[in-house]
DNA sequence: GCATGATTAGACCAATCAGTCTATACCTGA
DNA sequence: TCAGGTATAGACTGATTGGTCTAATCATGC
């Protein structure tokens, strides 16, 4: 399967801004990671790094859903679909040997104070609150609790992302689902 | 109290560094902010941006360790603590009307991929959880959930500070301690 | 095989980056 | 008042930034 020059760029893209930063990656660099020139970035996002950057944090806002979703699937209780979840992201650690940002906070919020920015990553965060909430209420938890419960998690993962950026182990994030019922 | 050039430099880049993070703040626009010139900076931390990053992050988390110090001082219980800190963190949001990084995250961690940018890091929230855990026993916590009480609170602030900054409100920030015993 | 729009290719540009350097001003002690 | 170190001041540099532009190449329909 032959990868477009789109998908090529938005895979560079989300590499070098998950490990840098938005600001931090240079154009040139994701570039020549990408192996495409300059024009064909902007034939395919007029808008240039701005653009780049949005479609890349809801490229893997997607891919972070999916895995959620196969989860909680796969789970009897919200602590399993938790559990399965962290370690997932962990692995996804251990096998870069990396610890980085997590791609919509290092796409996104480590951008320029722009307000599309703001949104776009507001509209991922919620959709994965959302979907946690549902599968937590499917597998017989209280609305509120469950609503509660998702955004807790989500506030784990993320502060786990920068802490594991600064332990240089993704230990902590095997450790969320305990802390959850602690 | 006459502010010496060096404070202004490291207030200055504190107030840039979280709001933007360590890359996007720009040298010329911190000396501007500071109104301090070039030759200034390069006498006081030789080392140039990496020197004030780290002088930064380290002031600044005395700071917070400060403003820990004394909400647990006050308190009679660990969830009446983090209600505090919390509290106290959602009112600094507020009181700038900008939802900004952790001013540990956005300078050492949106910084450059340096081992001392990350031991800085580390060693900054590993003082943040051993103050927590030591008030938590002193409080009449056990040891073992006094530790990871204290890790989920560090966690769920430091995702706390990353949400609220998609949310543009700090409305989040206030709700960790109903998180921490759901 | 020709024409047309889509795509690739990379030279080029102004602006900005962190950092260097020299000159001057300031302060303190003699 | 002078000497000497400390600190301030900002012009300057080379490298890099994101972005523009034109030319060449490719694929597709006639």
């Amino acid at each position: 399967m032959e990868k477009t020059t789109r998908e090529k760029l938005i895979y560079a893209a989300t590499d070098l801004f998950r490990r840098k930063g938005y600001s931090a990656a240079g154009l040139t660099e994701i570039l020549q990671a990408a192996g495409v020139p300059k024009g064909s970035l902007y034939h395919h996002f007029p808008g240039g790094k701005p653009d780049l950057a949005l479609e890349t944090a809801r490229w893997a806002g997607r891919y972070l859903s999916r895995l959620m979703e196969e989860a909680f699937q796969e789970s009897t209780s919200f602590k399993e679909g938790v559990t399965r979840i962290c370690n997932a992201i962990a692995d996804i650690h251990d096998a870069r040997g990396a610890w980085d940002f997590c791609p919509v906070t290092g796409t996104l919020l480590g951008g320029p104070a722009d307000e599309r920015f703001r949104l776009a990553a507001l509209e991922i965060f919620e959709s994965w609150v959302k979907l946690s909430k549902t599968h937590a209420i499917r597998l017989g938890m209280a609305e509120a609790r469950a609503e509660l419960q998702s955004r807790a998690a989500l506030l784990l993962i993320e502060g786990a992302w920068i802490t594991a950026r600064a332990d240089g182990s993704a230990d902590i994030i095997r450790r969320i689902p305990d802390m959850l019922e602690a």
